[in-house]
DNA sequence: AGATTGGGTGTTAGCGCTAACAGCGATGAA
DNA sequence: TTCATCGCTGTTAGCGCTAACACCCAATCT
């Protein structure tokens, strides 16, 4: 073997040498430059390849100040809804020739939230996405390092930065109304934890459409999002049948649970009892009855985040904070029918 | 305002001057290096936080040639399997100290891996985990930058490359052996679709175990992992009933699927036909009869993954490939009951 | 006493790249 | 002819950090 087999990898001046330009035309050619003759442009190419150079973006980083890096913030993306979102802002991200650097935490709260977005600054990402469903959570971004762009998902509707969500409200108040047009007396309502907006939102879609409806409000059952608390719930309900003619669960996880335990319980859905859930899921179709329930387009929310937050970076300067709503959408199955 | 307030944050020269040191023994306070006085470490410790100076990763990692960081590439994060382990990852990760960069396949073949893991080398990241269910994209990693750290998770076993992954074949041994031990004279089986490795392993295991006792083999369904295809491999099945008894089912949501087409056709759920499921998704326990399954623990699969690259990253050398295998485990439910 | 250690610190070089500017030959205008 | 212009290329500086080494001043040893 020659003196020179050495297994570090090519830089740029190795390219240039083997071209015969100068490391600037290399960089030149790299970066698409203009000013560089066709003839050259090919010689550099094929250095590039005889070599199988490849770039330092770390370098390059350095000196242009950005990372083409975005940085993103979640909780618990086993989740069906997180996993969806964070599914959708990798993909437009990458569309638009970023990379994704993913924290995701186990507890949420604001020192985790605010550790992680230190983090992210550190790395030199160009901009972060916070999804904060939990109000403790958005919080966090009131205290974001000056002059970084960030956008949160599903948060804090009167924060200093920009948000995009589902109008929860609105999902709330669709799930509500089809059970009271299908004669319902009233409607009671799983929610979910106390401190998630999300929760919040449907709670309050719920209750506003009762209220205008002149309808009783049921104390609404509180769950933490698993089927087991939604079948936990369920058992409940189902001791109050009769009473109880018509559920809006707060997802579609907790909607099974309740389906459980009503058929353990004997109790019949949707003859003796209405079932109403939120998310559609994948599974949801296939549930036993076929759910009725709210869709969020979770990968729409996430491809909107990113086109907000790469508008706030390509601009260079803070823009004013948007507000961005995805609706939801109605979704008609078979966990619902009439009044008797 | 004085002339000093500019927007620019501190840089490491900024707190040396406000701490009256040099910018190396900050770096060294930084680093935890020894050899600092304990009065100078905490006079700079207090300009750094006088300033809110954060270090930049960036330029440290030009320098050290580590940017602790790690890639990911995964295919369809939105599916409970690749999205649980790409959660363990991560945790694994950060636990160590390590960043974690994601790239998502929308389809999953050798050129988009390898683009994948190229994007991911020039970002510069000290090691690379391929959640590589695929023939096709497990082969991706036959061409690997050279001396690029990697791992493959539930990949390819014949590689150049260390792997990790749930043992699948006997997963499968179990779940057809439960129900030959219950009596049953043969079992069905829906399967993942044909390319995939998991899927292959569940027909290995299946077969072999029906061989094994000398039973009849029937010809495998084949599904996409989607509840929908396992709703139209039902349909089929439930036009069999009586011939058919039991049936494994390649995964949970495909097993949903199949119970949903038995109660439309009313066939009994376990009494004419047991089934038994794989994964145990957090619904499973939930699903009307609760399901029988297999759990695979992809929290530790992603866990271990991260083990063995970071033992080869921080070698330093090219360590032996590991075979690393996750046992599944069995957990019986409702679906399955003794032949009549 | 002088030599030797070693903890604590500063100085210098350089990681691989891009920005800014300088240079140079060919072209066109005066 | 002379000077400005323009396309293409090279040279230099520097991004913010760490590694390597030099240095100084105690403390310790011979």
């Amino acid at each position: 073997m020659g003196p020179n087999v050495d297994r570090r990898p090519p830089v740029m001046a190795d390219v240039a040498r083997l071209a015969g330009v100068s490391h600037q035309t290399v960089s030149r050619v790299l970066n698409d430059h203009p000013n560089v003759r066709a003839e050259t442009r090919t010689r550099v190419m094929r250095a590039i390849d005889q070599l199988g150079y490849r770039r330092n973006l770390v370098a390059r980083a350095l000196v242009t100040k950005h990372s083409r890096t975005l940085g993103v913030v979640s909780f618990d993306t086993t989740l069906y809804g997180p996993a969806s979102t964070v599914y959708g802002i990798e993909q437009a991200a990458r569309d638009a020739g970023y990379f994704v650097s993913i924290v995701s935490l186990r507890t949420i709260d604001r020192a985790g939230v605010n550790d992680a977005i230190g983090y992210l600054a550190e790395q030199g990402v160009d901009g972060i996405v916070v999804v904060a469903p939990q109000r403790s959570a958005a919080r966090a971004l009131d205290d974001l390092p000056a002059g970084m762009p960030a956008v949160a998902v599903e948060g804090w509707h009167q924060g200093e930065v920009s948000v995009v969500s589902v109008d929860q409200v609105e999902g709330a108040r669709m799930a509500t109304s089809h059970l009271l047009d299908l004669g319902h007396e009233t409607v009671w309502h799983v929610s979910g934890p106390a401190d998630w907006l999300e929760a919040e939102g449907r709670i309050e879609g719920w209750r506003e459409v009762l209220t205008a409806a002149g309808r009783p409000v049921p104390g609404a059952l509180t769950g933490d999002w698993s089927p087991r608390s939604g079948y936990q719930a369920g058992k409940q309900l189902a001791a109050m049948i009769g009473d109880v003619t018509a559920v809006f669960v707060a997802n579609d996880q907790m909607a099974l649970g309740l389906l459980r335990a009503f058929t353990e319980e004997g109790v019949k859905v949707p003859e003796q009892i209405s079932i109403v859930g939120f998310d559609d899921i994948p599974e949801s179709e296939f549930f036993s009855p076929p759910l009725t329930t709210i869709r969020q387009d979770f990968g729409a929310v996430g491809r909107r985040s990113i086109d907000v937050l790469l508008r706030q970076i390509e601009s260079g300067e803070a823009l004013p904070h948007e507000r961005l709503v995805v609706p939801p959408r109605f979704v008609l199955r078979g966990s619902t029918a009439a009044a008797r």
